[in-house]
Formats: structure tokens, sequence, C-alpha cells
DNA sequence: ATGTATGCAAACCATTTGCAATGAC
DNA sequence: GTCATTGCAAATGGTTTGCATACAT
């Protein structure tokens, strides 16, 4: 399975990064990246810290809280901020090779890949700023709530 | 001067809005698209306050909140949050056509100009998804956090 | 005259912080 | 043994809400 091989990737990555940067490999950073991993889409920490518990396995707000801030520094997740209020995660693999459309009626995300393009904004001349990674958002409606608008 | 051509433009889309949508041309909603029309660049909630403050017109934040939402929602704002944990707005035709270089260290946001990425981006197929407008967010490392990276 | 918009203050809630206890090194 | 990390609870602060008053229509 490809997505074993994936994950022993993005492992690896983690304890590179907690080895070098001298943080320790607490059970609870690799529960959390585990539970992160089976997410397919966005969430956020209330959902994260729920399946958590749902998998038997407590953890403080605070502890999630800190170890979102570490992966996304070590650049394993990124965040968004769509219409709702708390912050939403995505991992970074995944999210590469998509677009967001984010509908301004309903707050609905659809992701939209767009290949292509990604190069295209890689190859952008950026002076001294060293590019890691992007998000693209496109505003609009949706088709759900555009058929809502015509009936009324 | 075009600016003010411009203007007059904003103020009339503003108009037609308030009036189609059946909501109220208050002196509070056009003081307050008069001073953001005078910010060049990105602001928030706090900023925008002080800036009227400072200018003599007293409006209650709830005021301040409330028409940034009516002005988003007319499409003359757009949204963007970036590291910082106060919502940042800028004007909708400013934005267009710059890319946002977010350094993941310092919090610093530059404008990159990147204009034939924009209609690439318009060209995108999205299905029944109504595109209105865009934005694109690069993170990574500015010069100045770069360099002092290596001092240490 | 009617009902929306405003101002103010209180409420809300995601996130951060302080501190004692735990456990990785 | 040392000190980063955790858990818990309290604090923070941007944003939202409720309600009485003002005012655009």
């Amino acid at each position: 399975m490809d997505s074993k091989k994936k994950y022993t990737e993005i492992r690896d990555q983690f304890t590179n990064y907690l080895v070098e940067k001298k943080l320790r490999r607490t059970e609870e950073r690799y529960a959390i990246l585990d539970c992160i991993f089976q997410i397919t889409g966005h969430f956020d920490m209330c959902m994260l810290h729920q399946r958590l518990e749902e998998l038997g396995f407590h953890v403080s707000r605070a502890t999630v809280y800190n170890t979102l801030d570490v992966l996304e520094d070590c650049g394993l997740i990124l965040r968004h901020q769509f219409m709702t209020q708390a912050v939403q995660y995505e991992l970074r693999f995944l999210a590469e090779t998509h677009a967001h459309l984010v509908c301004s009626k309903c707050g609905t995300v659809r992701e939209l890949k767009e290949g292509e393009l990604k190069d295209r904004i890689r190859a952008l001349k950026m002076g001294r700023f060293s590019p890691e990674y992007h998000a693209l958002y496109v505003y609009g409606m949706c088709g759900k709530c555009k058929k809502r608008n015509l009936r009324k």
C-alpha cells in the first residue's frame, strides 16, 4: 500500500525535525500525527481532539494546540482560515495539489485539482523571499447556493 | 486624478448595493468606506477604528464590524487571515493584482505583482462554482529572517 | 410611523498562559 | 537529575450579541 509508505516518510520527517530541534519525542505527539494522517480533508483542533478521545487517547487541548504548532513549523501541516471561526488544518502533501473553492454564501470548501498552475506559482520570481508552500483560495458561489438563490 | 475617479466608482458600487439590498445609507457606513480608501495596504478592525477616532469620527466597534461585513458582502473588500490573530482586510481592487508572500518566521506580508497568473487562475474550470475573486498566499521565509537565521 | 442601524456593555468562545506534576533525555 | 512537555484551569482578546436609543426611509 502506497499510503503506508507515505506515512513512514511523514513520521520520519517528524522524527528528524524533533531530533534536530532538540524537542522531545512524546507519545502524545506521535498519537496526534497518527490521528491526523487518518483524516483526508480539513480539520480543526476540536475535531482532532474529539477523534483522539474516541480512540481512547486522552490529551489536553493545550497539548493539541502545542502539537499543531510544532507540526506546522515542521512543515507537515498547513493552516487555513475559511469562514469558520476556528482555524482549519490540512496535511501539506494533500494540500499542495489543489486550489480551494470557498463558497461565500454557505462556507463550503471544495477542492480543485490544478496541477500545472502549481509549477507556474513555483516559478514566480520572489527576490529574497524563499517560498516553502502556497495556498490558492477562490471565493465565489457554489452550485447549490446559486440554485437556492434563483428559487427565491 | 485617477484615484478620485476610482473612488467615485467604488462609492457608487456601495450605494447601488445598499439600495438594492434595502439597507440604509448611513453616515457611518460612508465614513468607514472613505477611511478604508485612504489605506493602501492591509488593515484590521482595530487600526480602522483608531484611524476613524483620529479623524474625529466616533463609531462603536460593533458598527465597524457590521460595516466590514456589509462591504465584504458587497464585494468591495476581502478578508485575509495571516499569522496575526485579528482578521485583516484589503480593498478588493488593490488585492486582485498581487500574491501575498507571508513570512512564517516573522509574519510580515509582502505583496508581489503577478499579472499573468491572474488570468490563468480565472481560466480554471470550476464546474458549477462561480468564481468572484481569489487570493494567493505563498508561505516561506523573508530575506531578513534568512539573514537572522544564518547569524545564529 | 416603521423598523433598521447604532452605541454600549456584557457574553462568547477559540486560543493562550501559568503552574504544578510528569516523564524524555 | 534536569528541564521540556503535559494537564488543568484561569486569563486573554477578537468578535458577537442584546437591548435601548437614534435616525433613514
